[in-house]
DNA sequence: GTTAGTGCAAACCTTTTGCAGCTCT
DNA sequence: AGAGCTGCAAAAGGTTTGCACTAAC
């Protein structure tokens, strides 16, 4: 079940809890990964197969508009579509290695400087604030010595590597 | 003209410098804006009638995979289109308002703490990193604040608001 | 001369919209 | 009862791809 926090804050503007708004919302914060729009389809499709793309699209829209959810790039790793995660847990920065797809989240002190900064040397009134980080995770770093390692061993002619498509990111 | 630096970056990669990526790159440092592809299209055009906006996409990928250029999403407050800039500059967040699509740039250590302590506490090599930023500028924030007093002092019947695009982003 | 890069047309993927019918409060 | 939601079909917006031709080194 989504929290009643969430469908607490919904009813109180008027919003109606419909049978396919509360499968979305246990969804979305029952699972600890973080889906994009269609992995979110095909999981609420397993429990009312009459649900429509668009009501997931339209569901999403809302709740990202009224700030019960955010909405994440994971650097594109895997095509331009978005994830989403409830605004339940404390600000975090998402961690993508661009090997393997893993995600990892960033809790620190940082963060919230970060934020008290800009709202006091910008004057700016923060609602929102995105972080995403870049790079490769200890475990592709040790893969990615070990094949330098091996080619330097081994010269075969280099293999021009085009951008590869990484693993689909997990929580 | 574009930096040496990238052309030379780019030279050394055995990249060549077509007519068009001299245009496009001289475009994308020259502007101190921050340009989608569409925009950089259009003005490309203005100096090259024949270019195509193929190109200018596969130029701009070819730079943001060779890490010459930054890739920006901006809050997706008026599209889901991307921004680019170049990794010229010292690394920065972006700050953008939510009404009226102002966009100021934020330098301060915080940025950099958060890149070491991700390093230092997930054995994480990092490579590039995005922080943005919503909410609402010092001007805003006062034009609602009058909005809301009007509000106050004329009781009229609450138009509801649907979520505003906002005006085209400025560097 | 070779190979990388370009232009064109067409496809692709993700997301939005219009509208008629359904349903929650 | 009635506004709010949903489903369906269709379109839109942004970006990528296949292929033949062109141009940079």
């Amino acid at each position: 079940m989504a929290p009643k926090s969430i469908k607490t804050s919904l009813a109180q503007r008027g919003v109606r809890l419909t049978r396919q708004r509360q499968i979305l919302l246990d969804l979305i914060d029952g699972s600890g990964k973080h889906l994009d729009a269609e992995a979110l389809y095909q999981l609420a499709r397993a429990k009312d197969p009459k649900i429509n793309r668009v009501t997931v699209y339209r569901t999403l829209k809302m709740l990202k508009e009224t700030r019960l959810i955010d909405e994440l790039d994971l650097m594109h790793l895997e095509g331009d579509q978005h994830y989403y995660e409830t605004r339940l847990k404390q600000e975090h920065a998402h961690v993508i290695c661009l090997n393997c797809g893993k995600v990892e989240e960033f809790f620190g002190e940082p963060l919230q400087r970060l934020r008290h900064q800009v709202e006091k040397n910008l004057g700016f009134q923060v609602v929102l604030a995105r972080t995403e980080i870049g790079g490769y995770c200890s475990h592709c770093q040790l893969l990615r010595a070990r094949e330098l390692e091996e080619a330097k061993a081994l010269p075969v002619p280099v293999v021009k590597s085009r951008g590869r498509r990484a693993a689909s990111p997990t929580a």
